[in-house]
DNA sequence: GAGAATTTGTACGTATGTATG
DNA sequence: ACATACATACGTACAAATTCT
């Protein structure tokens, strides 16, 4: 029952570190248009079950995908794709 | 004994967030010049010291002067203040 | 409007790894 | 080898904003 887009897990003994791999997934995921501009972002609870990650390890790389602009953060509501460029 | 410099405690009960009033403070004393380029800043340990602070509320306040440009962290050496603008 | 549920924000603490001196 | 300093990653608790019932 898993999503296809969930079969890239997170390398625990690979040199990357893990907030970088997530960050690395959730870029191609949206580049991709996996993720669509507009809406959503699964949730940082959701992620962290999905990639069996902790909370903080989640917020880095939505940081780290917020800093290049590509998604943005509304307390209440959740992560959006932006709709931006090309 | 406590160097000038270190009179603004923040303020637990203010609505500005912890590390953003340490960021600020930080930021003064770049721009006053009690800070100044080349080296420095005192490491995370002091600055939890001296503030009463958790690390990862710290090194939030530094990120934030680092995505503004006024400094840049070297793993194993310290957090410098940047040659810089103005 | 009240209240619960959801979701991001802040802040704490701990442990271990990596890089430098 | 040792000490210092930043990096990663885990876990916990509560606050604030939004949405849904």
């Amino acid at each position: 029952m898993d999503a296809y887009g969930d079969l890239v897990p997170v390398d625990h003994d690979a040199e990357t570190p893990l907030w970088l791999q997530l960050a690395n997934i959730l870029r191609t995921q949206i580049q991709s248009g996996q993720l669509q501009p507009g809406r959503i972002m699964p949730s940082e609870t959701t992620l962290m079950q999905e990639h069996g990650l902790a909370r903080g390890t989640v917020r880095k790389a939505i940081d780290a995908l917020v800093d290049e602009g590509l998604v943005n953060k509304v307390q209440g509501r959740g992560t959006f794709v932006r709709a931006s460029s090309s």
